[in-house]
Formats: C-alpha cells, sequence, structure tokens
DNA sequence: CCGATAGCAAGAACTATTCTAAATTCACGC
DNA sequence: GCGTGAATTTAGAATAGTTCTTGCTATCGG
C-alpha cells in the first residue's frame, strides 16, 4: 500500500463515503504493537502465538480480523509470496521484499534514492497506481 | 521467472544433476497451446475449461500438474496477485503486471528500455535474484 | 443508564491447491 | 510389434490458510 496512514482523527463528519477512523481496541493495540516489536514479518499464526503472551484469550479469528483491520487502515502492509501464508510488515516506507531460499529471511529491500516507479516501468496510459508490490527471490551469496 | 526456457533438449547424459527434459504430453502440449492462444492471465479453472474442448476428458488435476511442470521449465509464468487463485503467463520477458481493479484486467508491463531491477532497487549485499515478481494494483482513468 | 453499533470468540465452512492410489500411456530395447 | 519400467493421468480425498457465522461482550453517543 502506498502510505495513508489513519489512526484515530477527527469525528465522523457525517459525509457518507469518509472512510471511518480505526477504532483501537486491546486486541488491535496488541497485534500492531507486536508487529513493531520483531519486524520480521511473522505470519498471521506468528502473531497469535505472540499476542497470546499478552491477552492468553484472543482467538486466531480475531487476529486475522485485527490484521486485515491494520491493513485497511494502512497501518500494516501484507506481504505475499506466491501462495504461502500471508506475512505482516509494519514499514509503511515504499519498498520491496527479498526472500532469502536459503534462510527463509525476508529483508526489506529500498528503492535506490530518487526513483520512482514510474520512471522505470512502461505503465498502460492513464494507469493510476494504488498498490505496489516488490517480491524478489534468491540467495544471498557468501563470497 | 528470469527466463532459461527448456523444451526438448538433447537426450540425458548421464550426469546427475542435469534438469531433465519436459516430456510433451498431449495434455501438457493442449495446456500451453490454451495458454499461448489466449494471453489474458486465465487461472487454472479457466484453463481447465478451455482444454476440455480439445481434452474432454482432462481432469483438473492434470492442469495443474502441467501447468506446474510448465512452469518448472520456464515455459510459463505463474502470476499471483494477494491470495487470489494463481493466474499464468506464457511472455517469458521480464515484466511486471497491472491489475486493473475496474476491469479485473491484468496487464503486461514492461520496464522502459535499458533499464535493469538492480539499477534501482537497493539490493542486501551479495544478493543474487533468481526471480522476480512486481505487481500492480490500480485504475485506468478514463480522463 | 439505554439502545445501538462495533468488535470478539469459537468453531464451522470455504476454496484453491496438493496428495493418494490405481489405471494408463509412453519410450525404448528386443 | 511387444513387453517392461518409469512417467503421467485421473478421480476423489485431504490439506491449510483464511473467511464466515453466530451469539456474546464492550463501547459510544445521548
Amino acid at each position: 500500500m502506498l502510505a495513508k496512514p489513519s489512526i484515530k482523527r477527527s469525528a465522523n463528519t457525517g459525509i457518507a463515503d469518509e472512510p471511518s477512523e480505526l477504532r483501537m481496541t486491546r486486541q488491535r493495540r496488541e497485534v500492531y504493537r507486536v508487529l513493531l516489536a520483531q519486524r520480521d514479518h511473522p505470519t498471521a499464526y506468528d502473531v497469535f502465538m505472540r499476542v497470546k503472551d499478552g491477552l492468553p484469550h484472543i482467538s486466531l479469528a480475531t487476529v486475522y480480523n485485527c490484521l486485515e483491520a491494520l491493513v485497511e487502515h494502512d497501518l500494516v502492509r501484507q506481504v505475499n509470496f506466491d501462495r504461502e501464508p500471508s506475512r505482516y510488515c509494519p514499514n509503511l516506507e515504499e519498498h520491496g521484499h527479498f526472500h532469502d531460499r536459503d534462510t527463509g529471511v525476508i529483508h526489506d529491500v529500498k528503492f535506490k534514492p530518487g526513483i520512482k516507479l514510474a520512471d522505470v516501468l512502461d505503465l498502460p496510459h492513464g494507469a493510476v497506481i494504488q498498490d505496489v508490490e516488490i517480491n524478489l527471490r534468491g540467495q544471498l551469496s557468501l563470497a
């Protein structure tokens, strides 16, 4: 997602389509805290296990709900490699992901300074990009 | 996948790790033909429906097997948007995909001439890229 | 405090995909 | 042409990550 963070904002104005604010419940706060605390791109299940330390009664479904809410409100990005379980990333800067086949670790990959995606891609005429996903797979040669 | 096409090649030399050639069965040929005939990034199920015209008794599992074999041998690329059903693309040039939210159509997106991914990304030191996936979502403004 | 709305929990349901086991096909040497 | 072993196909069962349903609970505005 391109950054458009929104946490608690002004009260609803009554205008129909206004995106609603995210209510920060105990569960959502804990899920978000867990994501910030250890930025290793955990799966929903990983998050579930970590959140249980603070909220032993939380259910996996709630973790999914919370992650969805956080993603929807652009506090967190969902990262998908092929059809593996989704992973979650609190880094909101535009960046890609490098999956190391040897270790399984996913590294954030930034653009070189000054580079914009639209500068390097031949986009369809009139294309308005709402979402960018760049996923790399490979290995870290030790040489 | 980075291009490394291999269809029928020379007979096996006896060397252990040589990647084996792809045996072109009726089913695989038909699946491949269908992908080349209509390059609209069909799902496995779409392919299944199309292949049935020529091979009415083919099973969905076989279509999955064939697609996997074709992907494995770099004749076809698998395209994943989030966790939606995988789509299949016979375009082997390095390119990305733009998913139009309004129509659902997926467009191929080429790099501007002369641009290499490594030129624009800050890769981890020593990273060897085996596979690149660039997925965009947005709309085609009619203006 | 009251009613309405949003969120939570537990488990069932869903669905794209993979696996299993048995039957078929194929390449190849004879 | 024909047997043989390996690869492939098939149909259906199984899997797994995720989403849905239902009833309960918390929260908010008034």
